[in-house]
RNA sequence: GGCGGUGUAGCUCAGUUGGUUAGAGCAUGCGGCUCAUAUUCGCAGUGUCCGGGGUUCGAAUCCCUGCACCGCCA
C-alpha cells in the first residue's frame, strides 16, 4: 500500500503565526485528507523550532523564562491548527527529549564518521548583535547594523562536510525532475550548486548562546538552529529506531520559498551523509502579499489567520488559499478577492447547484434519491469521471488550484445540464416521471462526486454534504455510488452569499491595525531653523555608474551650483529631472555616495512606493531660503 | 555584475512538438428560464500576443536584439 509522508516546517516561535503559516499546513491537511481518503496510509507531520538566538532574544525581550515562553507558543500554534481542521497526526517541538535525542545521535555518528570537524577562524565580531561580519561589509570599520564597533575574535567551532557531497547533490537533482519544485526553484538550486559549496558550521559556542542543543562531543556547544531544526523530519518518525522506516522517506516537504537552500541543500547533504533516503519531493510555494502589499509589521496589514476564519469561515478561508493562486507562484490576499471567490465559487455556483438538485428530490421524488438508472447515458458518466481524473491527476502534482476549478468545472456542467433538462417541466408532465428520475439521479450522484472532490480541502462543508445526501461516507470517485433510497435533507445552503452587511464585517475585521505612530521629537524654531533649506533648479543630470537608485545632479543655487547626489533613479530619469525647481538642504554635511561627492539633499516625499520631488507652487529662482 | 524567469482581453492567467476565425474565469452589456442562495443558462464582444529584426509557405510559439518587471547568487 502506498504510504504518505508530508511534512510542513516547524515554525519558529518568536512571533505569532501568520497567514503563510497557515498556507502551508493547510496544503499540507489537503494532501494528507487527500491520500487517507483513499485509503494510503498518511503521516502529516507539523510542528515548532524553538532553539536558537531568536527565540533567546524574543523570551528575554518578553521577560518569560525561556521554557514557558516556548511553551506558549507551541500553544498557540497547536490551537490555530486545531480552528483551521488541520489533521497533523503529530506535532513536534525541537525542545522535546525525542528530538534532542535524535539530534545528539545524529551529531555523534558524523563526528564519528570524520563528516564533522572542528576548526578555528578569525573574524569581526559585533557584541551586541551577536554576529560576525565580512571585512567588505563593515561601515567604516564598525557593525553595518547597529554601527558600533566590532571585534576581532578567534573562535573554535564544528564543521559538517557538505562541500563533499556537491556533485553526489548535483546529480540528485538532475536525475530526479519532481526532487525540487516548481521547476524555477529547482533550477535555483541547480545555479546555486555551480559555485563552490562550502562546509557548514553546526555549532554555537555556549558562551554566546546557550539556548540550544549541547553538542555530545563538546559540552561548551550548543547546536546550529538548522542542524537541529531540519532532524525534526526524522526525530518525530522515531529515528533511529527501525520504526522510522515505516514514514520515511518523506513524500513531500512543504516549504515557503524562503526556505528553499536550506532543505534543497543542507538538509539533503545532512541525510546522504547520515545514510538516509532523501525525500520524494521539496516543494517551495509562494509568499502572500496583502491588498497588494507586503505583509509586515510596520504597515499592521499581517493577516491573522484565526481571525481571518472566524469572519469567513473556516472552510471559505481553507478554499480561497487553496483556489486564488497555482501553488508555487506568490498571489494576494484581498478582501475582494476573498468575497468573489466565496460568493460566486462556492455560494451562486456550488452551493446554489447543490441546493437546486436537493430541492428538486425533496419536492419531486419525496426527498428520496431515485433508483440508479440503468440507461444512463454514457457521455455523461464520462464528463463526470473526467473531471474527476483531472482533479486527482492535478492534487498528486500539487496543483490544487487548477484540482478545485476541475471541481467547479464539474458544478458548471451540472448546471447547464439541468437547465438543459428542464427537471421543473418534467415534472409537470407524469408521462415523462422516469425521466426525471433519471435526470435528478443523476443531480444526485454528481453532488456526491463534487462532495468527494470538495472533502480534502473544506471538511465542514463536506460533512453537511453528506449528511444532506443520507450518507455516511461519499464511498468510490467513480459513477454510480449512490444506489437509490437515500433519504435527502436539503436544509440550509452550504455556502451562504456574503451580503453587504457581511462584506462590512470581514473589511472591518482585516482592515490594516493602525500602524504605531512613528513618534517624531518635537523640535524648537531654532533647531528648525538651523536646516539651510534653499529653492534649486536642476542644471544637469546624469546616472551614477552602478547605481541603480543615484542620479548626480548639477543644481543652481543662485550663487552657486552644487553637486548633489539624489537616490532618485529608480522614479525619475535624468531628463525628467533637468529644469525642475527642487527644495534642496543647502547646509547638509558632504558625503560620498558610491564614490561620488554630494553637497546637499534634496526633498522629496514617498511611503517606500513611489518618491515625488517637492518644489513650490509657483516658479521661483534658485537660491532662496524656504522658511 | 553573473545565472534563470516573466511580458497574451479591463483584471488574473491558459496556450501542448510552429498550423485555420488566439482561449478560460472574473468584471461589462443584452436575452432566456423559474427548480435554486436575485441564483442559473445562452449570446456579445474588445487583443500592436512588450518593441524591433530574422528563419519559415506559415510565428504568441523558434533565433537575434532592445525595453520593462521578477527571482537566485555576488
Amino acid at each position: 500500500m502506498k504510504k504518505f509522508y508530508v511534512t510542513t516546517p516547524i515554525y519558529y516561535v518568536n512571533d505569532v503565526p501568520h497567514l503563510g503559516h497557515a498556507y502551508t499546513t493547510i496544503a499540507a491537511d489537503v494532501l494528507a485528507r487527500y491520500h487517507r481518503l483513499n485509503g494510503h496510509p498518511a503521516f502529516f507531520l507539523t510542528g515548532t523550532d524553538e532553539h536558537g538566538q531568536k527565540a533567546e532574544q524574543a523570551a528575554k525581550k518578553s521577560g518569560i523564562p525561556m521554557q514557558e515562553y516556548v511553551d506558549k507558543y507551541a500553544v498557540v500554534f497547536k490551537e490555530l491548527w486545531k480552528k483551521l481542521n488541520s489533521t497533523n497526526d503529530d506535532f513536534i517541538r525541537t525542545t522535546e527529549e525525542r528530538h534532542k535525542a535524535a539530534v545528539q545521535r545524529a551529531l555523534q555518528m558524523l563526528h564519528e564518521k570524520g563528516e564533522i570537524y572542528a576548526d578555528s577562524y578569525e573574524g569581526w565580531y559585533c557584541v551586541p548583535c551577536e554576529r560576525f561580519w565580512m571585512e567588505k561589509d563593515l561601515k567604516e570599520g564598525n557593525c553595518p547594523d547597529c554601527g558600533r564597533k566590532v571585534e576581532q575574535i578567534k573562535e573554535k567551532n564544528y564543521f559538517f562536510r557538505m562541500g563533499s557531497y556537491q556533485q553526489r547533490l548535483k546529480d540528485h537533482i538532475n536525475a530526479n525532475a519532481g526532487f525540487i519544485l516548481p521547476q524555477s526553484r529547482r533550477n535555483e538550486v541547480l545555479g546555486f550548486l555551480e559555485k563552490p559549496l562550502g562546509d557548514l558550521c553546526i555549532s554555537r559556542p555556549k558562551a554566546r548562546l546557550s539556548w540550544g542543543i549541547e553538542l555530545p562531543f563538546d559540552k561548551d556547544y550548543v547546536t546550529y538552529v538548522w542542524f537541529d531544526a531540519l532532524m525534526n523530519y526524522v526525530s518525530a518518525t522515531g529515528w533511529p529506531d527501525e520504526r522510522f522506516n515505516k514514514a520515511w522517506p518523506a513524500s513531500v516537504h512543504l516549504i515557503g520559498k524562503d526556505i528553499l537552500t536550506t532543505h534543497a541543500v543542507y538538509w539533503s547533504t545532512m541525510l546522504m551523509a547520515l545514510g538516509l533516503d532523501l525525500p520524494k519531493t521539496i516543494f517551495a510555494h509562494g509568499w502572500w502579499t496583502v491588498e497588494g502589499k507586503k505583509m509586515s509589521k510596520s504597515l499592521g496589514n499581517v493577516v491573522e489567520p484565526g481571525k481571518a476564519a472566524d469572519v469567513v469561515g473556516v472552510d471559505q478561508f481553507r478554499y480561497f488559499l487553496m483556489r486564488e493562486v497555482p501553488f508555487g507562484l506568490d498571489g494576494d490576499f484581498s478582501v475582494d478577492a476573498l468575497i468573489s471567490r466565496v460568493n460566486v465559487d462556492l455560494a451562486n455556483n456550488l452551493g446554489n447547484l447543490v441546493s437546486r438538485a436537493l430541492k428538486m428530490v425533496e419536492k419531486y421524488c419525496d426527498s428520496t434519491v431515485p433508483s440508479r438508472p440503468a440507461d444512463i447515458d454514457a457521455h455523461w458518466i464520462t464528463l463526470n469521471g473526467d473531471a474527476i481524473a483531472r482533479y486527482a491527476e492535478s492534487i498528486e502534482r500539487l496543483e490544487f488550484s487548477r484540482a478545485l476549478e476541475e471541481m467547479i468545472r464539474l458544478c458548471d456542467t451540472v448546471n447547464r445540464f439541468i437547465v438543459e433538462s428542464e427537471p421543473w417541466a418534467l415534472a409537470k408532465e407524469p408521462a415523462k416521471k422516469g425521466k426525471l428520475d433519471n435526470v435528478l439521479y443523476a443531480c444526485a450522484e454528481s453532488a456526491r462526486l463534487i462532495g468527494k472532490m470538495l472533502e480534502p480541502f473544506m471538511p465542514q462543508a463536506a460533512e453537511r454534504l453528506k449528511k444532506q445526501l443520507g450518507l455516511v461516507e461519499f464511498g468510490a470517485p467513480e459513477w454510480g455510488g449512490l444506489k437509490g433510497g437515500e433519504k435527502i435533507t436539503a436544509g440550509e445552503a452550504l455556502f451562504p452569499r456574503m451580503d453587504e452587511k457581511k462584506i462590512a464585517e470581514i473589511k472591518a475585521a482585516l482592515a490594516p491595525a493602525v500602524p504605531r505612530k512613528e513618534e517624531t521629537a518635537l523640535i524648537t524654531f531654532d533647531e528648525f531653523m538651523k536646516v539651510d533649506l534653499r529653492t534649486g533648479i536642476v542644471v544637469s543630470a546624469e546616472p551614477v555608474p552602478k547605481s541603480k537608485k543615484l542620479l548626480k545632479l548639477q543644481v543652481d543655487l543662485g550663487t552657486e551650483t552644487r553637486q548633489v547626489v539624489a537616490g532618485i533613479a529608480e522614479h525619475y530619469t535624468p531628463e525628467a529631472v533637468v529644469g525642475k525647481q527642487v527644495l534642496v538642504v543647502a547646509n547638509l554635511k558632504p558625503a560620498k555616495l558610491m564614490g561620488v561627492e554630494s553637497h546637499g539633499m534634496l526633498l522629496a516625499a514617498g511611503d517606500g512606493g513611489k518618491l515625488v520631488l517637492a518644489g513650490t507652487w509657483e516658479p521661483v529662482k534658485g537660491g532662496l531660503k524656504v522658511k
